[in-house]
DNA sequence: AACTCGGGGCA
DNA sequence: TGCCCAGAGTT
């Protein structure tokens, strides 16, 4: 497990291969937000952003996506994928935000993921970005990051994880950090082939100092 | 903990 | 073609 100093020089060196990481979710308002977040589960933020322009000009509110019929909400989010489920969690939603929360988002991490088709991340997306409530949304890409490095533990949950770096990171530096991870996880430390060779990390990195004793034993 | 949903992007 | 993607719900 990495100190608190060998993790400060990883939040360092994020910043310096990622000085423009931001959030692409960013939207204006809360609501637009919140869908945004819920559509791209299993997707990539490009795909949502072209989606959702012409999306947040059809639909103003929670009422409106009640107004049509279920297949045409489908049709117009097909492109995303998984697009069933999330149109039907998008009126359930909606229907709740009316019945319970006077059409508004609510603004707690509880109260959001009690949402349909909000889970514990978009829950802390919304309530962070959109609130300023102190909340670390941990992803498939934050979560590899943490393991790989020594953040965190291997075996540890995703709620654990989320523990872990809300002990170990100050909390001024929760958002920055959030976002240069899944920069850092997309475009150099990724899922299939981390590019360890070029990595700066790597003398710390336990995952990395794994593959090199593997790859010295071969050659 | 494992399985399902799913079209688009990319090699 | 085949594989993966800023997850959540169900079993």
């Amino acid at each position: 497990m990495l100190n608190k100093t060998q993790i400060r020089y990883c939040l360092d060196v994020f910043e310096e291969m990622f000085p423009e990481a931001e959030c692409e979710l960013t939207h204006k308002n809360p609501f637009e937000l919140l869908i945004a977040v819920v559509l791209s589960a299993q997707a990539t933020d490009v795909l949502v952003n072209k989606v959702t322009p012409e999306l947040f000009r059809k639909y103003k509110d929670p009422s409106d996506y009640l107004a049509v019929p279920l297949e045409e909400l489908e049709q117009d989010i097909k492109k995303i994928g998984l697009y069933r489920s999330k149109a039907k969690n998008i009126q359930k939603l909606c229907r709740t935000m009316i019945d319970d929360f006077n059409s508004k988002v609510p603004e707690t991490q509880n109260e959001l993921e009690g949402l349909a088709g909000v889970g514990r991340k978009t829950a802390n997306v919304v309530a962070s970005v959109a609130f300023d409530e102190p909340a670390i949304a941990v992803d498939t890409h934050v979560e590899r990051i943490s393991k790989r490095l020594g953040i965190c533990r291997y075996k540890d949950t995703v709620l654990e994880v989320e523990k872990t770096l809300m002990t170990k990171i100050p909390k001024s530096e929760w958002s920055d950090t959030h976002h240069r991870m899944i920069f850092f996880g997309r475009y150099h430390c990724k899922a299939k082939n981390p590019n360890c060779g070029e990595c700066p990390l790597l003398f710390l990195c336990r995952e990395g100092q794994k593959r090199k004793r593997k790859e010295e034993k071969i050659t």
